[in-house]
DNA sequence: GTCTGTTTGAAACATACGTTTGAACTGCAG
DNA sequence: CTGCAGTTCAAACGTATGTTTCAAACAGAC
């Protein structure tokens, strides 16, 4: 075996698990079975648990933020001073997700699901580790969005903006069970980037929208400032 | 004590805390504590901790299904044969939501989470019971999202579908705390009836994107039938 | 080979969980 | 008052969890 062999067994084990099942819900020693390793191997080598949790979401999170820095760093500068538009803006995010190499064919759906876990399963300690670890791509993200869509007030934005992170981390993170059903029903197989491709037009609409809102007993139209 | 307060107070406790922790992470000694009645209880009026998580969806989503169905009624007769708009039906569904007598002031937005935890942890009993046990409501909002969008393909459809419902799920699901950065931030405050009216234009106008998809690495439009 | 630091292994630890038990208590019909 | 269903209670059960322990196995330097 190489240096350690094991800790890799682990995590390749974790990421699977806990994108199928939650964390709370998967278990060390079920971790260490699928992994072929002592049970004893996660404390040894991780510490604890949640250490574990959160080395999963490093080894994939740290080269991902990495490329995205990168990605935004060449698209500013074709832009050449003028703010790069919403399009471009959510089309950088999405290639680099989907441009990272993959460890198997799963790949970037797992981690989806895993991001959509960490942000609805209140685990307090994972999202206090991935806030301080990755804010600056995170932060320069919505920097651009807010340049990207300057006719939107602050408020407006900052919804359409968690609507936006619902809707992709909520369709990403059943993105398999979501696949299964259309490919039962309609018989279509679906790719995570065809997924993507469709989201994205989604989203720009959404967050273009005109600011119309509607009286909610009569559904008719009343513009509002 | 009235002839079964002790089940109200546990339904309550369980509703809270389920929202605010997940399932498998709120123990059934959290609940009984948190509603001041023995462990036992649970068992004794529920049977199990599984059939209680049924129970708490089960008081809130029994009357909402038929507010939902006189809802679409009241609808379709008023569209006399024409099929009801996207926003119509959007704003049928909402209504009915915002409108349900709520217990406490917290009320739908704990409803809203609970529903995006269903979704999101793989309790596969849950699925189970709250597919056989609402399917109907549910079908024929289906059917009022096809007939108000024909022409989107079925696949587009789909998709379009689990991007709404993520949008909304998540949203709502963390919508306290959302209210509460915003309040911090920008110094606004925001209700629940607020949060749908923007909701609603984002989702209608996300569903009627035109159908364009980007070429990734260009950024540029490109037209697609 | 022998020593040294690292890694693995089987077993146990303490704790928390969902559930069950059987006795005590309650309100009410006869 | 007695009897009895319905309900509550404290305690225990069996199981599963995350973590710790300590001896055995291993690898590389001398």
């Amino acid at each position: 075996m190489a240096q350690s062999d094991t800790v890799d067994r682990i995590l390749d084990a974790a990421e699977e698990l806990f994108a199928d099942r939650g964390f709370s819900e998967t278990s060390l020693r079920m971790i260490t079975s699928k992994a072929k390793v002592n049970l004893a191997a996660v404390n040894y080598h991780f510490g604890s648990k949640n250490a574990l949790i959160h080395a999963v979401f490093a080894r994939f999170l740290t080269p991902f933020s990495a490329t995205l820095e990168s990605a935004f760093d060449e698209l500013e500068e074709r832009c050449e001073g003028k703010p790069p538009t919403l399009n471009q803006t959510l089309w950088a995010l999405t290639e680099s997700a989907v441009r990272m190499p993959q460890r198997n064919e799963k790949g970037i759906s797992i981690f989806m699901r895993l991001l959509g876990l960490a942000y609805t399963q209140s685990q307090g300690h994972l999202r206090k580790f991935l806030e301080q670890e990755y804010s600056e791509p995170f932060s320069r993200f919505m920097r651009l969005l807010k340049e990207a869509t300057p006719q939107l007030s602050s408020v407006d934005r900052y919804w359409r903006i968690q609507f936006m992170l619902g809707a992709t981390a909520f369709t990403m993170s059943s993105s398999d069970a979501l696949r299964d059903i259309l490919q039962n029903k309609l018989g279509v197989e679906t790719t995570v980037q065809e997924i993507a491709a469709r989201l994205v037009p989604f989203l720009a609409a959404g967050m273009q929208a005109e600011d119309a809102m509607l009286i909610p007993s009569s559904g008719n139209k009343v513009s509002v400032a």
